[in-house]
DNA sequence: TTAAATGCGATAAAAAAACTCGTATATATT
DNA sequence: AATATATACGAGTTTTTTTATCGCATTTAA
């Protein structure tokens, strides 16, 4: 309950260690995946997405591998998790309407409040404090 | 990801709907998992819990159920949280020790800021103030 | 031409969460 | 005393979510 998923901590450890390689080559998925002790077809994937959202440069063929966007906005991590996760939201309610106990929910002001503050929480930190 | 649990949930519309009953009456499990649309054996459970710890009475027998014990100290979300799902941590390294990245992690440190920060707002929550 | 890389959809396995069942015990009511 | 209505509690099952794998396609450097 209330952990991150490995996708949000494998692409944190991604962007972190390639931007602290300093290099202009490409890393590739299996260096990361190698030195983490990450699948590598599960680092693939989120590294994929991270190039589709723009935050990685891609390049294929041999030698190829990922860089950091140098065009990269700072994002907040709200929205970097909500690209791997999908809306946040501390409960079903804060996301989707459907939950049986909406009719006579005694709860859902004090639950909207903490949802709120957790949010602004993940809000206020950015991306490029974290890696 | 990031989700309260269903007993956290159900805990909290129980005490809630306990303190909100203003009577000497015990209130069944029955009661409120009707009027909640609550599993009633899963209710049950949660609040033989909360009864272990101090938070409820228990009435046995017919016409019993559960009355809020008067002596209840104002517990921290946080506190009420690990009573009910052990020990509170945004990541597995921050509650026990074995991750298949700690040789190279890279995300520790800002991981344990972020974990600072959210578990600073459940101690800061307090449940008289959720129910 | 080959090998090393990413791209992507589908599926499988594992773990966690949610829920159920069976049996025991207590007690108010008749 | 008998019965029905409650809680107590351990074990087990089902469902959902998360994590990981597989297969095939495409790109490109050497």
């Amino acid at each position: 309950m209330f952990k991150l998923s490995k996708k949000v901590e494998y692409a944190l450890i991604s962007i972190s260690h390639i931007k602290s390689s300093n290099t202009d080559k490409p890393i590739s998925v299996r260096q990361i995946s190698d030195k983490y002790n990450i699948p590598n077809e599960l680092l693939a994937k989120i590294l994929q997405t991270l190039s589709k959202v723009q935050i990685l440069d891609s390049i294929k063929g041999p030698k190829g591998g990922y860089r950091l966007k140098s065009s990269l906005k700072d994002l907040s991590f709200v929205e970097f998790i909500e690209i791997l996760e999908g809306p946040f939201g501390i409960t079903d309610c804060m996301v989707d309407t459907d939950c049986s106990q909406l009719l006579n929910c005694n709860i859902i002001n004090p639950m909207d409040k903490i949802n709120s503050k957790i949010y602004k929480v993940f809000s206020d930190i950015k991306l490029k404090q974290l890696t």
